[in-house]
DNA sequence: GTCCATAATGAGACTCAGTCTCAATAAGAC
DNA sequence: GTCTTATTGAGACTGAGTCTCATTATGGAC
């Protein structure tokens, strides 16, 4: 079953209609690799002159989420980030404080911990965040560079 | 070293001033136990008649944090949470999405695993941030109730 | 203690990311 | 084709936090 047909699944199930501003968020969104957000897809939209306003790629979003499809990244500030989850399962991030990359990172031994905790305390999980934040290999680098330096 | 003595060092190390009403708001925190957020504590200093106007309370809020006296817990919406952490160490949060209650949790082995991640991709990390949200053992039974009242 | 450069304060304007409103449009069940 | 009702877009609105700037106060030099 793929994306598109997973996606109708959803909104039939939830009594929600397949527009033609939902089908094209999904097709355009699957041509993306990588992270993005809600603004960023936006300036992309408009200039393909592709129809979705902002209030709808926001809503179009929520719902891709929900359905599963897209992970959103909540941001410690800032925007939002996105990515497209088709094809690929459960990561965690780690994010470059200096230039904002984001590493993906995943541990079943992690996982496993969480899922333990949560029973001890008798926490039905939903779902987690897990973020690591700290500088990337190349910008701990340049940080050490500037270190040098500064000697 | 007692907190406010911690304070008025890491103050002077930075050039920054021990002003009234940074004393007024460490002494305050130091009463208060368990997880608040900032407008709470304007509304809580405004109640009591202790100077401090909103922007200071910010203001004061992330030197504290800064000088790892408080700790911060960004949430995924809403307002961030802020909990002091004299006397106490590291620890993660769980966040049940239902009735907002914040369980703390740590684990000695996740965080080794994440150390070991970071070397893994030569990654510095400067912090992390792992939040389990979900459904606390309260309102986990309220919710079972419900879907047994439903059958 | 006095001086004084400059850090800090408070009131309120501002920002930013996201949400809501509402009239117009369009799915899709029948 | 009809009709109920979900969806859309433009722009107003919100909430949490930040910034501005005139005024005040800290604390090092003397």
């Amino acid at each position: 079953m793929d994306a598109a047909e997973r996606f109708s699944r959803y909104l039939a199930t939830n009594r929600l209609r397949l527009t033609r501003e939902r089908r094209g968020i999904l097709e355009e969104l699957l041509r993306i690799k990588g992270h993005f957000d809600a603004d960023g897809l936006l300036v992309h939209f408009r200039s393909r002159g592709l129809p979705a306003s902002r209030a709808t790629l926001y809503r179009t979003l929520a719902r891709l989420v929900d359905a599963g499809l897209v992970h959103k990244i909540e941001m410690e500030k800032g925007q939002a980030q996105y990515e497209v989850m088709v094809g690929r399962h459960h990561h965690d991030h780690m994010i470059c404080v200096r230039c904002g990359r984001i590493v993906e990172f995943e541990s079943r031994e992690i996982e496993r911990l969480q899922t333990e905790i949560c029973r001890r305390k008798g926490f039905a999980m939903t779902g987690h965040m897990h973020q690591i934040r700290g500088h990337c290999s190349d910008c701990r680098d340049k940080t050490d560079d500037a270190k040098a330096r500064r000697v």
